[in-house]
RNA sequence: GGAGGUAUAGCUCAGUUGGUUAGAGCGCUCGCCUCACAUGCGAGAGGUCAUAGGUUCGAAUCCUAUUAUCUCCA
């Protein structure tokens, strides 16, 4: 038998096994591979290739290996595919800035050389990545790796734009949309990050056309009055009903405009009255094509004014605000300035705040498509965990308005698009044309923008399965729909909905069954982390420093499914000592193994044996059904409780004078049993701590050639002996009882005492837990005798006295006992009894409890307040005893 | 403005269909280097389960309202 090192050095350990696995194909889906057998398979949320994993990926791969292993280890086959994504903006952007301290835009480089640097970097970051995914211990297939630019990715998205164009959900269009002036991009609704901010309402006077008078209006954002092209009230306002259908004169730019009537219009903001520019407002766009009204940009894409803009042009937005403002107040038009605190739209990539603009871009129609995305949803064909979120689901899709796709970048999924120069036409293919299907004309230009990101992720559990290459499908196609999509809180939108309503509409079936969604990770202080702040933690360090081990415990431990977790170094350092413990515990079985025989002809279970037995299957049950509704946490914590508590500081102990005993049936079994719990203790801890636990799998007796690939404890199999558990747990209380009494009368170990009992029914297991609790109390004399035996006269003068459950405990202290002490000691104890019987008998003097609970809840009722009872009779009796010395 | 989460020991959190003397880790107190482990062992203190009502024989758990706090959406 090979012996452990003094200390784990997970250094090492985790290379050499992270290598062994990946060398002996234990990652593959080729694995368990039958007819009949089950499958499991996820794919992984793909990580931005630009940037490095933090603890959120590091939480949410943990999660995914965690149940990847635990699939695998039940024999099933088993799919994990990795990957990466190509971000559009964020990698554009930090490609640019990099280039930028050079001194180097994109344009000196032209499109072809400038992807080409994006690729380079790409590399560089996603070897990075794979490393950290490595490193974490992630059991994915690195032979399915995929990017969503890659080959066949490109083509997949080919084929959904193609399609979805030719069924008429993907149109071009003018409309409003976010646009991103330092990104110089448009993004999607949902990029787009409302921020509270101070700004100002200001109240302009619009004079009317015909002399009457004048409107105010209340605007966030003076300087889009130059495009004006409305004033619009409520139809039902009461103060407006004359003006409406009359004209104003739109101050500095003089343009007549109509005051029109919208119930969109809310009477109680600002002065009811509000100015329309249909060209730099979303809801003023849509008003504007509900009344005809004209569209004029008065900002371009540099958010500087343009020519629109009369006098103004040129200037910055912010510039021209100031500046009409001050205008409109030399005309003596401002009424007023008002402070408030508004949202603000921003983009989630930069910050910058975004100008809504009218573009020509192309659109997917969501409403088809949402709608069986809705359904699946509901209909419990795809659940979510925990349900609750479904509901931040539905709310989405079923507002959803349609998606703008186009992105004016260079690094992303070009869109299949070409235009004809001489007649016009649209050609939407797959391949290249060559001339125009309808002219014949060779003069053809390729649409110069490329997609969001989200719509190539968004096929990310078809398209990695090898679709539309049927050829590529078949092998894995019996992996989808994937089992269960792992992923955080924040991309249910962006993400989730996506790839449902995709995987639907183009493989006809929904992309995963369960979508099990996990919160966010804090500081200590309870905050995000954020570049900004400074307190991002790289994940990195902390397995470098801790182990891998430790890191993907702490992460799912202490934590329900869909709450956010905090990071804290004590816990960090919690899951270190238990991987410590664990070690420990596992040197001290090797160390006892050296006349080990792996199948020893004869077994003597002990009370001690079948109590650690029962305990186990009840952990392997319970760490199963917790697996498998996705409660990690609470998986977590039924292994550490087991093998601390059951395994370390009771079974352990109480094998130790069997071990050292001369009794070579006893040794050999507790041998037998200590290898067959901790080596089921190792498999259940498997998924959570890959490498230690192979580490020691390998140094002890075992089957398997990896303790990954070996078989999952199955709890049903197990034998449980509940009879004599519970006489060894009602011996484990007495152990407790005169523990306390030790402490409490500052008996040092090193003292042996001597033990004597008085039960009848429980005297049995008593002398059967003899050797146990005799080790476990430091104790050298032990007798069982009848209650009310005269021999006990004797010592109860000069003992100190415990009760548990129908046994007295007398510890004959003769010179130790501080007589005040005990009696304060047993005081205490009584009144403590006195308020329990007291609620019991309250209970169980009410009628309405008597008829109306559960038998077996009054019966257990019962049980206690007899329990209780007694035990306040035996302390009040010793008090007695103590009066009389 | 709408929707949702959270509120339990000094701190961070468990407590899964209502019935436990309400638990864990860290911290704290006391005693221990007991031949696997001081990253440890044994013992202990510490909680009006946010507040107010309600349902029930019985509520940390279910319902309503309130407060605090966080998040998402508009």
């Amino acid at each position: 038998m090979c012996d452990l090192p003094k200390t784990y050095d997970h250094h090492e350990v985790e290379q050499k096994w992270y290598a062994f696995w990946e060398q002996n194909g234990f990652f593959s889906h080729k694995r368990n591979a039958g007819e009949n057998s089950e499958c499991f398979s996820v794919v992984m949320p793909p990580p931005n290739v630009t940037g490095q994993l933090h603890l959120g990926h590091a939480m949410d791969n943990t999660m995914q290996d965690i149940l990847t292993r635990w699939h695998r280890m039940q024999g099933h086959q088993t799919l994990w595919v990795p990957g990466c994504d190509h971000a559009g903006i964020a990698t554009q952007a930090k490609v640019e800035e990099h280039l930028a301290k050079d001194g180097v835009s994109k344009y000196d480089l032209g499109r072809d050389a400038f992807v080409d640097k994006v690729w380079e970097w790409k590399h560089q970051y996603h070897e990075r990545i794979v490393k950290q995914l490595k490193m974490l211990g992630s059991s994915c297939d690195w032979e399915q790796e995929r990017f969503t630019l890659d080959e066949g990715c490109n083509d997949a998205v080919n084929e959904v734009f193609v399609r979805l164009y030719n069924e008429g959900l993907i149109y071009r269009g003018t409309y409003i949309i976010n646009w991103c002036p330092h990104c110089h991009t448009t993004i999607s609704d949902i990029e787009v990050e409302h921020n509270e901010h101070a700004g100002h309402l200001w109240h302009f006077r619009y004079p009317l056309t015909d002399g009457s008078g004048y409107i105010t209006i209340a605007t966030t954002r003076p300087e889009t009055m130059l495009g004006d092209t409305a004033v619009a009230v409520h139809p039902e306002d009461e103060r407006y009903t004359n003006l409406v259908g009359k004209t104003i004169m739109l101050p500095l730019v003089n343009r007549e405009i109509p005051i029109i009537a919208d119930s969109y219009v809310d009477k109680e903001y600002g002065t009811g009255a509000v100015k329309i520019t249909p060209a730099h407002d979303p809801n003023d766009f849509e008003m504007g094509l509900r009344h005809n009204l004209p569209q004029i940009t008065v900002i371009g894409k540099d958010a500087k004014m343009n020519e629109q803009a009369g006098e103004y042009v040129g200037m910055d937005r912010y510039e021209c605000r100031k500046a009409v403002v001050d205008a409109m107040n030399k005309l003596g038009l401002l009424e007023k300035i008002e402070d408030i605190t508004h949202a603000v739209g921003e983009c989630y990539r930069c910050g910058s705040i975004i100008e809504p603009l009218i573009s020509p871009q192309w659109f997917v129609k969501m409403e088809p498509l949402a709608k069986p995305a809705i359904e699946a949803v509901k209909t419990g064909d795809i659940r979510f965990v925990p349900a609750r979120f479904a509901k931040i689901y539905l709310g989405w899709l079923e507002n959803i308005r349609d998606w703008c796709i186009s992105r004016q970048l260079w690094w992303g999924h070009r869109i299949p698009v070409w235009y004809c120069d001489d007649c016009g036409e649209i050609i939407c293919q797959k391949d290249e044309p060559h001339t125009c299907p309808k002219c014949n004309s060779e003069h053809l230009h390729r649409d110069e923008d490329v997609l969001d990101t989200w719509f190539s992720s968004g096929l990310w559990p078809f398209e990695t399965l090898g679709w539309p290459d049927m050829q590529k499908m078949e092998p894995l196609k019996k992996f989808y729909p994937t089992s269960v999509l792992v992923t955080g809180r924040d991309i249910i939108f962006f993400w989730v909905a996506r790839m449902i309503f995709t995987g639907l509409h183009f493989m006809g079936e929904k992309p995963f069954s369960d979508v099990f969604i996990h919160g966010l990770i804090l500081d200590a202080q309870g905050r995000k982390m954020s570049k900004s702040l400074g307190n991002g933690i790289d994940p990195i360090e902390i397995i470098e420093k801790y182990g891998a081990d430790p890191l993907r415990f702490m992460l799912v431990t202490g934590n329900t499914p869909g709450n956010d977790l905090r990071f804290q170094m004590e816990r960090l350092e919690a899951s270190r000592n238990f991987v410590n413990k664990i070690w420990n515990a596992s040197r001290f079985v090797l160390m006892n193994l050296e006349d080990y025989q792996d199948n020893a002809a004869e077994l003597r279970y002990s009370l001690a044996d079948k109590w650690i037995l029962s305990e186990l299957k009840q952990a392997v049950a319970g760490v199963s059904a917790n697996l498998g509704k996705y409660e990690l946490g609470e998986a977590a914590r039924q292994i550490y409780d087991f093998t601390w508590d059951c395994f370390c500081d009771w079974y352990i102990e109480m094998s130790k004078p069997r071990l050292y005993g001369t009794d070579p049936v006893e040794r050999h079994t507790a041998q037998t049993v200590l290898v067959q719990v901790l080596k089921s203790i190792l498999q259940l801890l498997h998924p959570f701590m890959p490498f230690i636990t192979e580490e020691i799998w390998q140094a002890l007796p075992h089957e398997s050639e990896s303790i990954m690939v070996s078989a999952w404890p199955q709890a049903d199999k197990m034998p449980e002996y509940p009879e004599e558990a519970s006489v060894l747990a009602l011996d484990m209380e007495a152990v407790r009882a005169i523990r306390n009494i030790r402490a409490e009368m500052n008996v040092p170990l090193g003292k042996k005492i001597e033990l004597i009992f008085a039960a009848d029914t429980a005297a049995d297991g008593l002398r059967q837990g003899e050797i146990y609790i005799k080790a476990l109390c430091g104790a050298d004399k032990f007798s069982v005798l009848p209650p009310n035996s005269p021999e006990l006269a004797d010592v109860q003068a000069q003992a100190a006295v415990a009760h548990v459950r129908g046994i007295d405990i007398y510890l004959p202290l003769k010179g130790l006992i501080d007589l005040a002490k005990e009696t304060t000691r047993l005081q205490k104890e009584v009144a403590n009894m006195d308020k329990e019987i007291k609620r019991l008998e309250g209970k169980l003097n009410n009628q309405g409890f008597l008829s109306k609970a559960p038998a077996d809840v009054v019966e257990g009722e019962r049980v206690k307040l007899t329990d209780y009872s007694e035990k306040k009779a035996s302390l009040l009796e010793r008090l007695k005893q103590l009066e009389n010395i």
